[in-house]
RNA sequence: GGGCAGAUACUCAAGUGGCCAACGAGGACAGACUGUAAAUCUGUUGAUGUAACGUCUACGAAGGUUCGAAUCCUUCUCUGCCCA
């Protein structure tokens, strides 16, 4: 993107173009269409917020969709403005699951705060990023103030959000602190004179209480952009560090290009629409209805591209370059990682579970009965085999993709 | 406040005194076949280890009855429904 004088922003059409690219519910376009003519006027951005969780710090590639979407508000010269939400989490969102997740403490807050911001910055421009934690206005209201808040609301109005809605008919628990959930969130969007708020879908029910709250305090109501949720690696769920389908931030460039070679093709359109920058969507589109096209290529060129954005061109092709030694050609990589041990008989189980190669002395047996281990590709069939280390090394596979050269 | 129903492993869900670390399904993991795709087939799915039908932990919690409890009794906690 071209760097831009600040207070001036690309034409009208250009940017309600990259607020719809991807998007689910856009409310309302007029809306929106009226605060960013007012910007050009003014010369003062749009105020673009996006809430934070900082009770699961891991973001995946699916937060990345809706990131990537602020990131372009950055690029249009708007204002990024992300809440942490230290205050909530501190109390601890029950929402989602049955579960009633632990109380964090205020530290536990502040350093999942921290390693977010850090995370965040891939996608994002940081030096033109407001963070801001919502403890700050959440905090001082008295019990008086959420009375009042929450006469704002109705108990069908919250009925209405689909998750509660649906747990009221099931019978299933629903909390009263989870009603004051959406509440607190709005007052986030009042607090910090919000003009756009962004989420997933999911999410749409929370935007749009931010937009009858401020109405309810007299301020001009923001528009709400929701993004779709990305399917995980299993294309059926959505991506969630907990169904262990999702490819993270965390992840190492080699992982990443891996997760992505795995998914089904059916996701292969779906996830260069929402995981990547790429402008030739159409093309892509075209390639997948042909016969002729081997879907494996495209799932290359994805990789790439998913990689490419959080870790550079560099590590894109490079993961691409190990993939094809270790998967295509079925060599061993080259700079996997090397674990010296000492000389003598060294129990294999035993050295899985300490270097993580399996959770539990259990599961490493359950991995070497089921034939999942092998040393320079030979499997190993007794579970009380012990090894051996020699001084060129020798390489030990489990499972798919876990490698360790081990050096005596 | 009263009545009724329920709480089992990642999820759903069997199990009403010993054969229960717990049927079955889904999921997950591993293997074969592949394109680290799908489909299919096979195996595994609490931990430990003197490697033994051993030990420990586990059927909401705590006690109790019993040679023996997920199963019976008591109290408690939590949840839903109905009545007030």
């Amino acid at each position: 993107m071209n760097p831009r004088n600040p207070g001036t922003f690309p034409p009208l059409n250009e940017q309600m173009d990259v607020a719809r690219r991807g998007t689910v519910d856009l409310i309302s376009e007029e809306e929106l269409a009226k605060k960013m003519e007012r910007t050009s006027a003014t010369g003062k951005p749009l105020v673009v917020k996006l809430g934070a969780d900082p009770s699961t710090p891991d973001l995946h590639i699916g937060h990345g969709v809706v990131l990537r979407k602020l990131r372009a508000f950055q690029d249009l010269g708007h204002q990024a403005c992300l809440i942490i939400g230290d205050f909530t989490a501190m109390i601890g969102d029950p929402s989602g699951r049955q579960k009633t997740r632990p109380m964090l403490t205020k530290e536990e807050v502040e350093h999942n705060a921290a390693t977010y911001v850090e995370q965040v910055s891939r996608i994002l421009d940081r030096e033109k990023l407001k963070v801001m934690y919502n403890s700050t206005w959440l905090n001082p209201m008295t019990f008086v103030d959420v009375i009042k808040l929450a006469a704002s609301y109705t108990v069908s109005q919250m009925l209405e959000r689909n998750d509660f809605h649906e747990r009221f008919n099931a019978e299933l628990p629903i909390s009263l602190h989870e009603f004051l959930y959406p509440l607190a969130q709005g007052m986030d969007s009042v607090a910090i004179h919000s003009d756009i708020e962004l989420g997933g879908t999911d999410q749409k029910f929370n935007l749009l209480v931010g937009r009858e709250l401020q109405r309810h305090f007299n301020e001009e109501p923001q528009c709400i952009l929701t993004m779709p949720l990305l399917e995980g690696t299993d294309g059926e769920r959505k991506m969630s560090k907990s169904y262990g389908n999702s490819i993270n931030f965390s992840d190492s460039p080699d992982d990443m290009f891996g997760k992505t070679m795995s998914i089904p093709d059916t996701m292969i359109y779906r996830w260069f629409e929402l995981a990547t920058n790429v402008p030739d969507l159409a093309d892509i589109k075209a390639k997948l209805a042909d016969a002729s096209t081997n879907p494996r290529d495209l799932k290359v060129r994805l990789g790439q591209e998913i990689v490419r954005l959080l870790y550079g061109d560099a590590a894109a092709s490079d993961a691409y370059e190990k993939f094809r030694t270790m998967f295509v050609k079925k060599e061993v990589p080259e700079d996997i990682e090397e674990i010296s041990v000492p000389a003598g008989n060294i129990p294999l189980v035993e050295f899985m579970v300490e270097h993580n190669l399996a959770a539990t002395k259990s599961e490493a047996r359950r991995l070497i009965d089921g034939g999942g281990v092998s040393f320079d590709g030979e499997k190993i069939s007794d579970n009380k085999a012990t090894f051996t280390a020699t001084p060129e090394g020798r390489v030990l596979k489990v499972g798919k993709r876990k490698f360790v050269k081990v050096v005596g």
